[in-house]
DNA sequence: CATGAATGAGAGTTCATTCAT
DNA sequence: TATGAATGAACTCTCATTCAT
C-alpha cells in the first residue's frame, strides 16, 4: 500500500519564515565547513535549534535544503551586476572606470564568500541541480551585461561569445585570488592583465 | 596491550605492483563513472578483482587511494604540454600555429576525458588533499610554459601573471567547451578570441 | 508537579458528535484502503477535515480510533441476521429455501465490502482487542441462530456445537469466494455443497 | 548516480547456513511474539546474536526475512499431509479411520504453533506475498489429496470442489479450536460433526 | 600474503503524540 | 474548544573498516 506523504509546507507566518530560513542559513554554513556529505539531518536540526521532523515538513529532503540554499547564495552573488538598472547610461569614456569599480566589487564579495564559493564549485560539478541553477544564473548575467553594452551602443560582432569570454576570465580570476592562490603570483597584476584583455575585446 | 595497526605495505613484488595498480585504476573508473560518495570500497574489491582486505594493506583508507588515481590521472592530462622537451625550438612565427596545435590537443586530451574531467574538478574543490596536487602540477605547468617562452626569447615583464592569465582563460574555455555548453553560444568563435588574448599578452 | 493528561472527551453537543463519527468513518475507509500501518493521523486529521489535536480529544490513541470503527463495522456486517425479529415463524418446508436467502444476502454484503473484510481479518488475527469483539459478535450471531431454531422448533442435540460448524462453514466459503479465489474451483459448486452440508446437519 | 548494491549473499559454510537460519527463526519467533511491525531490525540481530549489517547480507530486507520463516513454517505445517507417500493404498473400510488419525495429527500439529498461527494468518491477510505462498501450498495440498482419493477408487464428481469445501471445514475447526476458543463449545463434539461431513461429501 | 564474512556507528527519514497559541 | 507546528524516539538500511581463518 502507498503512504501519502504529507505536502510540504509553505511557510505563512513571520516565526515560520524565520525558521525555514534558520535551517536553510545553517544547512549552508555547515556544508560550507565540512562539505556537503560530511553534514547530517540531526546535525542540521541540532545546530539550527530545530527538531530533526520539522526539517522535513518544510523540505522534500536533505538534497532540497542544499538547492534551497544554493539558491540564495547565488542570487546574492550575481546581484551585483544583476541590479545594475537596465537604463544606466555609460559614455566609453566612463568605461573603464565603471568596469573596474564592478569587478573589484564582484570580486570582494567572493573573496567574503571565499570557504562557500568553492563548496558551491564543488557542488556545481557534483550535483546536477545546482549545475543548472549556476548554468543558468551565469546566463541571465551573460545577457544583462550584453543587454547593457548594447544600450550604451557597445555593439560587436559575436558580443555573446566576447561577453562569455569575459565572463571566463573573471571567473578564473576569481578562482585563483580566493581559492587557489599561488603564493608567488601577484593578483594586482593579474587583475590588470584581465581588465586589459577584455577591453581590449570590446574596443571598436 | 595497545593494538598497532599493521603498517602500509609497499608492494615490491611484480604481482603485488600489478594488483595496487588495478585497485587504483578500478577506483578512478568507478569515481569517474558515479563520483567519490557513490563508490564503495567493496564495489572496488569486486571490480579490481581482489578482496576487500588487501585494499587495506596497500591503502591507508578509501580517501588513500583516491588521491593515488588522482595524481595518476593528472599527470597523464597535463603530459601534452609537460612533455614537451625544454630544448624545443620555436621562432616568433611559429609561435601563433604551435600555439594553437597543442591548444587544441589540450583541449582534445581533455574532451576525451570529460567525464572523468568534472569529477575530479569536484574533488579539487572538495578535497584539500586533491586540491594541492592540482595546485602543483598547474605550477609545474606554467612553470614550464615559462621556461620553454624564456629559452626562447619571449621574455616578457610580469612573464609569470601573464602565464597564469593565459592558463586560466584556457581553463575557462574548456569547462565552458566540455562541461557547461550553452546552446546559444558559438565554440569555434570562442576559441578563436581565447587564442586571440593569449597572443595578444605575449605581443612584444 | 505531576502532568494530568486531559481526560477523553464524551462528545454531548451535535457538532462534536458528527466530528467523532466523522474520524472514525474516515478512519476505517482509510484503513480499507491502505491497511492499518500505512494510515497516519495527520492524513486522518486531513482527510476528515479536522485538526490533529482533536482527535486526541476524542480518541485515546489511533488503536482508539480503530477500535470504534471495527465495532462499527462488525455490528452492520452481522447485522442481516441480528437483525431478523425473534419471533420470525418458518416451517420445515421453508427452511431450506429461507436459509438459501440468508446466505447469498450475506455473502453479497461480504463481497460488497470485500476489501474491508481482508484489513479487517488481518486485524482479528494481530489485535487481541479486535479479536474479542469478533468473538463476541460471533457468539451473539451463533446465539441469535440457536434462539431463531429452537423457537421454531428445530431442536437439535448439541444444537450450539452444529450452529458453530455451519457458521464455520460459511465463513470457509466467504473466505474463499471473497478473498482467495483460486482459478480452478467453481464456487456455485462449492456454495451448494456447503448449503447441502449445513441442512444435513439439521436434518431430523 | 546509481548505487549497485551487493547481490544477496547465498551461504555455502556450514557457519553461514546456521546463521542464516539463526536469523529467519529469530525474526519468526519475534514476530510470534509481538507481530511483524512490532519487531525491528537491530532487535532481530540483538536477539540472533548477530549484527545489523549481516542481515542485509543475507536478506534483501526485513520482509524478505520474514517470507522465509513463512515459507519454513508453511512447509512444516502442511508436511504432514504433503509428505503422505503418493501410493499409500486406503481401503473403504480403513477410510474413515485413517482420516480420523491424520486429521487429529493435522490439528495438534497447529495447537503446537498455535501462536505462530495466528500471526501467519494475520500476514496471509496483510502481505500479498505471503498470501501467495499460503495460496500455492493449499492448492498443492489440495491436489494432494484429490490425487490420493483418485489412486484409491474414490472417485466422484467436483472432486476438487468437495476437497476445497473439506479443507474449509477442517481449517474451520482449527480456527475454533487453537485460536478462538469459546468456553461454551465442546470441541470433540464439534471434531465429530466436522469428520461426518467430510465423510458425507465422499460417501458413494 | 590473502580472504570475505562480520561489524556497528550512523545515515536519512517517518509519525504518533503534544502543547503553545 | 480547536489548531497545526513542532517534537524526538525509533525506524530501515549502508558501508568503511576489521580480523578470524
Amino acid at each position: 500500500m502507498e503512504k501519502k506523504k504529507d505536502p510540504i509546507r509553505k511557510p505563512i507566518q513571520k516565526r515560520s519564515i524565520e525558521k525555514k530560513k534558520k535551517i536553510i542559513d545553517t544547512t549552508f554554513k555547515l556544508i560550507e565547513e565540512k562539505g556537503y556529505y560530511s553534514v547530517s539531518t540531526p546535525e542540521i536540526a541540532k545546530v539550527a535549534g530545530v527538531s530533526t521532523g520539522i526539517i522535513y515538513s518544510y523540505f522534500e529532503d536533505k538534497h532540497d535544503i542544499l538547492i534551497a540554499g544554493v539558491k540564495d547564495y547565488m542570487e546574492q552573488l550575481f546581484s551585483t551586476i544583476l541590479d545594475i538598472p537596465d537604463d544606466t547610461k555609460i559614455t566609453p569614456k566612463e568605461l573603464p572606470e565603471r568596469f573596474d569599480k564592478i569587478m573589484k566589487k564582484f570580486i570582494n564579495s567572493h573573496k567574503h564568500l571565499k570557504q562557500a564559493h568553492s563548496k558551491i564549485m564543488e557542488l556545481v560539478y557534483s550535483d546536477p541541480k545546482v549545475d543548472e541553477i549556476y548554468k543558468e544564473l551565469e546566463m541571465k548575467l551573460s545577457d544583462k551585461i550584453v543587454s547593457l553594452l548594447l544600450k550604451n551602443g557597445f555593439n560587436r560582432t559575436n558580443i555573446n561569445e566576447r561577453v562569455h569570454v569575459s565572463i571566463g576570465l573573471v571567473n578564473s580570476l576569481l578562482y585563483e585570488n580566493t581559492y587557489h592562490k599561488h603564493e608567488k603570483l601577484n593578483y594586482t597584476r593579474m587583475f590588470d592583465y584581465t581588465t586589459e584583455l577584455i577591453l581590449t575585446l570590446f574596443k571598436a
